[in-house]
DNA sequence: AAGTGTGAAGTCTTTCACAGCT
DNA sequence: AGCTGTGAAAGACTTCACACTT
C-alpha cells in the first residue's frame, strides 16, 4: 500500500537531459496512433541504446510491462510528470533582435508545456511593437510582469554586450532559471540555474570532429608536420 | 628532440566541448590587452574549476608557464589549432524561416572561424530573395554548391516536417557534419556527425530543475500527494 | 612564492548480461 | 517467448593534492 512508486530517487542529470527527447518521440508515436513500444523501438527513434533507455526510465519508476513494452500514453504522462510539465511554464524572452523574434515565433514550444507570455527589449523604438501577437514591453517592467504572470524561465537573446545587464534584470525580478543565447558567460548567484546555447560553440565542436575524421581517413598513420 | 609536443593524445569529448568557451574568453582578454592569465582567472571567467581547466589544457600540450600562467595569444592559437580553426569553415544554412534568417544574420560567427556561404530553401517564393546579403538558392542545387564552395557543415533550420528531407539532401551532397535545429531526431549514416539544438528540450530541462528546487525549498521533507 | 601539470582517488555514466515477470 | 528492470563491471569525467618548474 505504498502509494506512488520509487518516486524519491534522485534522477541523474544525464537522464534528465534525455527525458524531453523520449517525450517528444512518444508524442509522435501517440499521434500516429501507436499504443505500445518496446525499449528497443523507442531507443532507435531517439538514437540511444535500449539499455540506456531502460536504465533512464527505471529512475522514474517501473512503468513498463515485461514481455510487452511500454504503454505510450502512460509513459508520456509519467515523463511529463517527472519533468514537471503537468503544469505549463510561463517564459519571457529578452531581446527582440533577429534571434529573439525567431524564438518568439517558434512554435515548437506550443504543446510542449511551455508558453511565451512576455517579450522584452530596452530599445524605445522596439517597445510597443507587436511580435508574434504579443506587445514588446520594457525590460524595466520585468519585476512587475514576472510577478503578475508567474514567469519561471527567461530566455536571454540580446547581443553579447547587453546580456550581462539583461541577466541582472532577470535575477532582480526573482527569476531563477535562464536560457542564455548570448555568446558570453553570465555571472549569476548560485541559486540561479543557467543553460547556454551558443551557435559558434556548436559549430566549432563539429569542426573539431570533422577535422579529426579527415585526419583519420586522409592520412592514416601519418604524422602531420609542425606549423 | 621529439618535435611537437603531446599532440597525439585523444582529446576527450567533454574537453572539446569546453575549448570554444575558453577560446572565446581568451579572445575577450586579448581585446582588453591582457597578455597573461592564470588557470584560476580564466576558469572563473568561463565558470569552471581551475583544476578542470588545467586538465583540459593538458590534453593539448604543455603551454603554460609554472609560477606564471598562460600567454593569452599563444594559448588562443593552440586552442584554435586543436579545434581546427586555423582555417575558416564554410557552412550552409537550410531553411529560411524565422530561425534560418536569424541564423544567417547572426554575427557571432564572424571572427570565430566560421563563414556562412550558402542559404537554401525549397520554397520558390523564397528562392532568389536576399537574406543577410546572400541570395537564397534551391536545396536541389546543394550538391553543386557544396562542391564549389567547400561546405563542411550544414545547419538545418527547417520546420520539423521537412528536416528529414533536408538531412537527406545534405548527406547526398557529401556533407558530413550537421547542426540540427529542428525538433526531430535525424537518421543519418554513421559517418555523419550530428549535433542537435532543441529549444523545447532546453527549456524542459530548466523546468525540471526549477521544480526540484521548488520542492526542496517550499516543502522540505514533505511528501507530495499522488496526482 | 606562485601556479602549472598530473597521477591517484572519487564520482558519474554507460554498457553488460541475466534474473524475473507476464 | 519476450522484454523489462537492475546489480555488477567497465568506462569517462572530475576533483584532489602535490611534485615540479620558473
Amino acid at each position: 500500500m505504498a502509494g506512488q512508486a520509487n518516486e524519491r530517487r534522485e534522477i541523474p542529470d544525464a537522464t534528465v537531459a534525455r527525458l524531453p527527447e523520449y517525450l517528444s518521440a512518444l508524442t509522435a508515436l501517440d499521434e500516429q496512433g501507436v499504443g505500445s513500444v518496446s525499449s528497443e523501438e523507442l531507443a532507435a527513434l531517439v538514437g540511444v541504446s535500449s539499455a540506456k533507455l531502460r536504465k533512464d526510465l527505471s529512475h522514474l519508476g517501473s512503468y513498463g510491462v515485461r514481455g510487452v513494452g511500454y504503454a505510450v500514453d502512460h509513459l508520456s504522462y509519467q515523463i511529463s510528470r517527472a519533468l514537471g510539465l503537468t503544469q505549463d511554464w510561463s517564459i519571457a524572452i529578452i531581446g527582440m533582435g533577429n534571434l529573439g523574434r525567431a524564438l518568439a515565433a517558434y512554435n515548437g514550444f506550443a504543446n510542449r508545456g511551455v508558453e511565451v507570455v512576455a517579450l522584452l527589449d530596452e530599445d524605445p523604438a522596439v517597445i510597443g511593437t507587436i511580435v508574434a501577437g504579443l506587445r514588446v514591453e520594457p525590460v524595466a517592467d520585468l519585476p512587475r510582469i514576472a510577478a503578475e504572470r508567474g514567469i519561471a524561465i527567461a530566455l536571454i537573446a540580446t547581443p553579447a554586450r547587453s546580456a550581462a545587464a539583461a541577466a541582472e534584470s532577470v535575477v532582480a525580478a526573482g527569476i531563477t532559471s535562464i536560457l542564455n543565447f548570448a555568446p558570453v558567460t553570465l555571472d549569476v548567484p548560485e541559486e540561479v540555474h543557467i543553460r547556454k546555447v551558443d551557435l559558434a560553440t556548436e559549430v566549432q565542436i563539429l569542426a573539431f570532429h570533422h577535422q579529426q575524421q579527415r585526419a583519420r581517413t586522409v592520412l592514416p598513420g601519418l604524422r602531420v608536420a609542425a606549423q
